[in-house]
DNA sequence: GCCGTTTTCGGCCCGACTGTTTTCAGTCG
């Protein structure tokens, strides 16, 4: 079965070819902006192109040509476009594509005058010096290009990306680090990281300065720098010795707002504001937005319309302000307000821990003061269950001991409500891993899957929705079990599982360890569209998991979550109330 | 190939840096 992200693919492999071949160049761009849409569409597409194939073209970037063959795909398990294309191009040829500085002008020169069809062949031509003999290969390029096959053969072909929690602290670093250069005056991180991307390919910071020398000069002394890989009057790219790339880009302060819209994209999202500002005879660039002269020949300098502040930027546009998060392709109308999303201060509990009963390091005692020290209203203690034999999961008869003691500590500390919980097992087969007599002692219980994660797609919907719609059960816990990076998870029917949600007031979670971020960004959306309960917790083992909220609050951002959707946001009596609705007679305090 | 608040045809975001060339092509974001 083709998957929305095979579909991407698919396009993708289509524009390399056709970019290879000397297509038009627009037309690339229309099977990437394909490519991108497939990515980012969370309705299957496999179910759209059987169940409902006209609604393919609603997407945004999908026409006559790409829906037929979303749909030739999803019959047929090939695209014949792509098949001819494959064999009019060497196999090999593609993957230089993914080199460092080699676009498709380059293969087709490589291919058409060096006969390179593949990276092995590119190594032995820089090696022997057929190379240096065809035009534009200087000796330069040729040192380049030599450098772009290393960097392959030590990686690997696969672009490297790094995942949200190990890409934010460098981007702080690095921007702490110019906050003290002589003449900076603001400096923030863009791109993909500010939009709260799961994983990013680079980091953006962009500074404002009076003496960009100086700005460039402090960038070029961040510790651990492996090598530069370009350095202008406003423009350095750096790789660190971690692999990832950060690119710093230099502006005068007034221009400091259009150069955050600029540099924050997404690439989508900057292409429909300059749209917008075309249609109404303005440019728009990383400087501001400018009268378009009516006169081509003149070419004096006018003062940006606006350019100090983003505000500014969309205000000039006459469109409400996008918060980063929701800057993405999704075919939505930009001149349609944004919801008021949720944020980091809006959350008063965590309703999903580990102790050293199971495999967390911090006590009850430690954990409770911790929740209290963020200013929280309410901590749940959610503990293995016994299936997670690996976690040192707790037996019943543990548990109920562990029950005690969270009362006891609940009652010396003060001033916080403690739920006594449990973190239940999802067996493979949909029952959970404690009775209903032992789940009923429970103040909250979050069910998650933690085995058996390559199901079936329908198996895993079933196993997930009896657990949704157990009445003792108020959160579904990292819904899908994935691993970014690490490995794949179930693929449930995401809608199923929501409306299920919705119907048995059962809240979805997003945990917010930046390795999982599971519910991910599409599902939140999802859940957002049909009005489900979302619950937003770190999944505490140790005391800095709890600094993993700002990628939870990132992932929620991006699904459009507002604050009334999160219970974590909710007041003592309105959070105790739900959880008490799902229990015959509730705790009295 | 996609798309439409001038358009169903004729546009399609825009600028910086590098390297190879004497005015620009290619790549990148």
């Amino acid at each position: 079965m083709a998957t929305n992200q095979d579909c991407a693919t698919a396009f993708s492999q289509i524009a390399d070819l056709l970019e290879i071949t000397g297509a038009n160049g627009f037309k690339v761009n229309a099977y990437r902006k394909a490519a991108r849409s497939c990515e980012n569409e969370p309705k299957e597409l496999g179910k759209l192109a059987r169940e409902a194939p006209a609604e393919l073209r609603a997407i945004e970037g999908i026409g006559e040509s790409t829906a037929a063959k979303i749909v030739e795909f999803v019959q047929t398990g090939q695209i014949a476009e792509l098949q001819a294309l494959r064999l009019k191009v060497p196999a090999g040829l593609p993957l230089l594509l993914s080199l460092q500085g080699i676009g498709p002008k380059t293969v087709k020169l490589l291919w058409d005058l060096a006969h390179v069809t593949n990276i092995d062949e590119l190594r032995a031509s820089i090696e022997n010096g057929s190379l240096a003999t065809i035009p534009r290969m200087g000796e330069k390029a040729v040192a380049n290009l030599r450098e772009a096959v290393a960097a392959h053969d030590a990686s690997g072909s696969q672009p490297i990306r790094f995942r949200l929690g190990e890409a934010l602290p460098i981007a702080d670093a690095v921007v702490e680090h110019l906050r003290t250069a002589r003449g900076t005056v603001r400096v923030a991180f863009a791109g993909s990281a500010r939009r709260g991307r799961d994983t990013v390919g680079d980091l953006d910071i962009l500074v404002s300065s009076d003496d960009p020398t100086a700005a460039s000069t402090a960038f070029l002394s961040f510790p651990g720098i492996k090598k530069v890989l370009a350095n202008g009057a406003t423009k350095c790219a750096v790789q660190l010795n971690s692999g990832i790339q950060v690119d710093l880009r230099i502006v005068k302060d007034d221009a400091f707002g259009a150069a955050m819209v600029y540099f924050t994209g997404s690439k989508d999202h900057n292409i429909g504001l300059r749209e917008r500002a075309i249609a109404r005879g303005l440019r728009l660039n990383e400087y501001g937005i400018f009268q378009i002269a009516k006169d081509p020949k003149d070419d004096s300098e006018r003062p940006p319309i606006a350019s100090k502040s983003e505000d500014s930027i969309y205000e000039a546009l006459d469109l409400p302000v996008w918060p980063p998060e929701l800057r993405e392709l999704n075919g939505a109308d930009l001149t349609k307000p944004p919801p008021r999303l949720i944020e980091q201060s809006d959350i008063r509990a965590e309703l999903h821990t580990h102790t050293t009963a199971s495999d967390g390091n911090l006590t009850i005692e430690e954990l409770v003061r911790l929740a209290k020290s963020r200013g929280f209203h309410t901590i749940a203690i959610t503990d293995h269950s016994r299936a997670s034999a690996q976690a040192n999961g707790l037996t019943v008869e543990r548990l109920l001991r562990h029950i005690d003691a969270i009362r006891e500590v609940e009652a010396r500390v003060g001033g916080i409500r403690v739920l006594a919980g449990s973190e239940v097992d999802i067996l493979a087969d949909g029952r959970l891993d404690y009775d209903d007599e032992t789940l009923e002692k429970l103040d909250v219980v979050v069910a998650s899957p933690h085995t058996a994660l390559r199901q079936a797609p329908e198996v895993a919907t079933r196993r997930l929705l009896c657990a949704i719609r157990h009445p003792l059960v108020h959160i579904l816990g990292h819904p899908t079990g994935r691993i970014i990076q690490g490995r794949e998870g179930l693929s449930p029917d995401m809608e199923a599982l929501c409306n299920a949600a919705m119907e048995s007031r059962t809240a979805l979670e997003i945990n917010c360890h930046w390795s999982r971020l599971d519910l991910r960004d599409t599902h939140v959306r999802v859940a957002t569209q049909i009005g489900c309960m979302i619950a937003i917790d770190c999944d505490i083992h140790s005391a800095d998991d709890a600094d993993n909220l700002r990628y939870g609050i990132a992932t929620a951002r991006r699904g459009g979550v507002v604050a009334a959707d999160c219970v974590n946001t909710w007041n003592e009596s309105k959070l105790h109330g739900w959880l008490a609705s799902k229990r015959g007679s509730p705790r009295s305090m």
